[in-house]
DNA sequence: TTGAAAGCGCTAACAC
DNA sequence: GTGTTAGCGCTTTCAA
């Protein structure tokens, strides 16, 4: 090993990352003008076979590539977009991340990925890192930080599309969560459950959550049921003894509700385990319904009954309502997408323990 | 709807996006040389608090934001890396990429985050992509693709890292997956199992998929087990059918395995799921143990026991040393790092059905 | 302490 | 068909 002298000059490589070859080079030896290479490799302007093959060689021959950079600036558009994100080891914000990116490289666009764990300061900071960039836009999911940011943004007149999530005065794409719900606890009164609860996370979008948590009283009013305020529970992960115990006692009584509609499969799947934890079967005791359908609901040891957002379509959707947004500029009049709730039913709901109740099954139209 | 003429001139906001102030609008308004700006800015050089403070004010101001694409092109770096997945609906990817993205940007980087789904022809065209963006450094996670594309990386001397998988040539940083085996099939044997199949996935890459069985079969004969070749699966998900076939008749022998080994969680969720759709209870009938450590895996539902990777240490070493490596050049020796695994016991596996020998339990050093 | 000027690598308008 | 030229917005000498 060699040790390195004090005043030892910096080894000669060190960071003086190699010099690629510029347009300059390949106009040089195909004997062109810049000017000519530049549009060969845009294939733009007209010139003759000949000169087109040799340029062709010079490039093949230097291993030349442009610079996005120098490409970028003279532009004014990079051809980035930002995709902010608040837990990408979530799995739902996985799988969209992941056909976003796929729906922008698609349409030449290549995504920067920033995971902001829901701190504010994190996202604030990544989105002034996105507009260094001059990305041409963003794309915001399911987003539980700090609403002003979309103001800002929206201010400074970046392109922006809410994805999964929503905001008047913003484009945005989701699920139509109203007939999600609706779809989710038609299946449940159909099996004979008169007494649902509902256990939304408290890391869920405001926006979403309230709507979800809304079109649930709206569903059970027109099924003929009473909302109860007590049986709204909110999972907070930070807080995770106080859900279990206010399920423990929702549970308990005597007039227990004998399902559960939870506003995502991560919920869902949390609230399986809790109540098995405490002595319930689900479905036997009590039915679960999630909202997303996430791949781990598939798996027949978990077979969660839920209401899935169809993911590919919101990322395809929301990539071209990014793009449409880019070219026609901040003065378009914003655009708001629903796209249709599926019920997938497994095993995670059944009739009700004892049926509380005689009423005759009711038709709906599906 | 107003009709758009022929030949009207476009509306006009459209993607003539806002213009944005520049360095020299600062200047302007501060009454400062555009490269006093750039000093204040980059808190370099020395200049009198007041003209500071002017500088500041005019940012302010005007809302200046430098221009990445500037910096990049006369700095000649741009403090973006690549992250080459596979598939970011793996719950595994998806969380090592999340603490890349983390380790990148608390060092100054933004990631660009390339989904390929295994398609060597959309890896080539990511990879191209990247490094017309002149990304300093690419990470190579999991990488199934193309192996040649690292040669033609490292012949092209761009920075590469390889995170949770291996190549001699090139930096590498990834578990100890020996140690990890054998600590898998010291616990199967500690509970009485000595016939062990092994269940690998035709998407792992291939250097780590040998190093696993390689471990496996060491780990089995240093415990006094004898490998045998007809029980080493290969799960493929596009030969779903086939796999199944083979387990099936591995299984309903006499002389079947009573524990499984699988090469990832994900494989091993499968597996239990296959088993027990041909009436196999896990871990009554058959132990399952997987590799990975992902969180589906701590449903109480699932249970898995597993060897776990060390994601945060993995992405955060990664990164550390494609960072080294962007410094130091190509030229620099290439590194590898292996990093300890852990095992969790949980609920998959047990005591084989019944004793099939009443050697006395060995005590080994753990 | 500050400014002038060159230039990073490319595109695009215009000339020839 | 092909070349010339003027920037894009910044950093970085080097002078003043």
């Amino acid at each position: 090993m060699a040790v390195r002298q004090e005043n030892e000059p910096a080894p000669a490589q060190s960071r003086a990352a190699v010099r690629r070859p510029t347009i300059n080079d390949v106009a040089a030896l195909s004997g062109v003008s810049k000017s000519t290479v530049s549009n060969v490799l845009r294939d733009t302007g007209s010139m003759s076979e000949a000169t087109r093959a040799r340029v062709r060689d010079a490039i093949k021959a230097l291993g030349y590539r442009p610079n996005a950079a120098a490409r970028n600036l003279v532009q004014q558009r990079t051809r980035l977009i930002g995709v902010v994100v608040g837990d990408l080891a979530n799995a739902f914000n996985a799988e969209l991340v992941k056909h976003l990116e796929l729906a922008a490289s698609e349409r030449g666009y290549i995504t920067l990925v920033c995971n902001t764990d829901g701190f504010p300061e994190r996202e604030r900071r990544r989105i002034e890192t996105l507009l260094e960039q001059r990305v041409d836009g963003i794309a915001l999911l399911q987003f539980t930080g700090d609403r002003a940011v979309i103001g800002q943004l929206l201010a400074e007149r970046v392109p922006v599309v809410m994805v999964s999530c929503w905001a008047e005065y913003a484009d945005s794409v989701a699920v139509d969560d109203q007939e999600g719900v609706a779809l989710a606890v038609r299946h449940l009164v159909g099996l004979g459950h008169e007494r649902i609860a509902h256990v939304t996370d408290a890391r869920i979008e405001p926006i979403t959550r309230r709507t979800r948590l809304d079109a649930f009283e709206r569903a059970l009013l027109l099924e003929g049921l009473k909302p109860r305020p007590e049986w709204m529970l909110t999972w907070d992960e930070d807080a995770d003894a106080e859900t279990r115990e206010r399920l423990q006692s929702l549970v308990s009584g005597e007039e227990a509700p004998t399902a559960l509609l939870a506003a995502n499969d991560f919920t869902a799947i949390k609230m399986m385990e809790m109540l098995e934890d405490m002595g319930r079967q689900v479905p036997r005791d009590v039915s679960v319904v999630g909202f997303d359908g996430i791949a781990v609901g598939e798996l027949s040891r978990i077979a969660l009954t839920t209401v899935v957002q169809p993911r590919e379509s919101l990322a395809e959707l929301g990539i071209r309502m990014l793009e449409e947004r880019i070219e026609s500029g901040p003065d378009a009049p914003s655009r708001q997408h629903r796209l249709p709730a599926r019920l997938i039913v497994r095993h995670s709901t059944a009739p009700p323990p004892k049926a509380t109740s005689r009423r005759a099954p009711r038709k709906r139209s599906q």
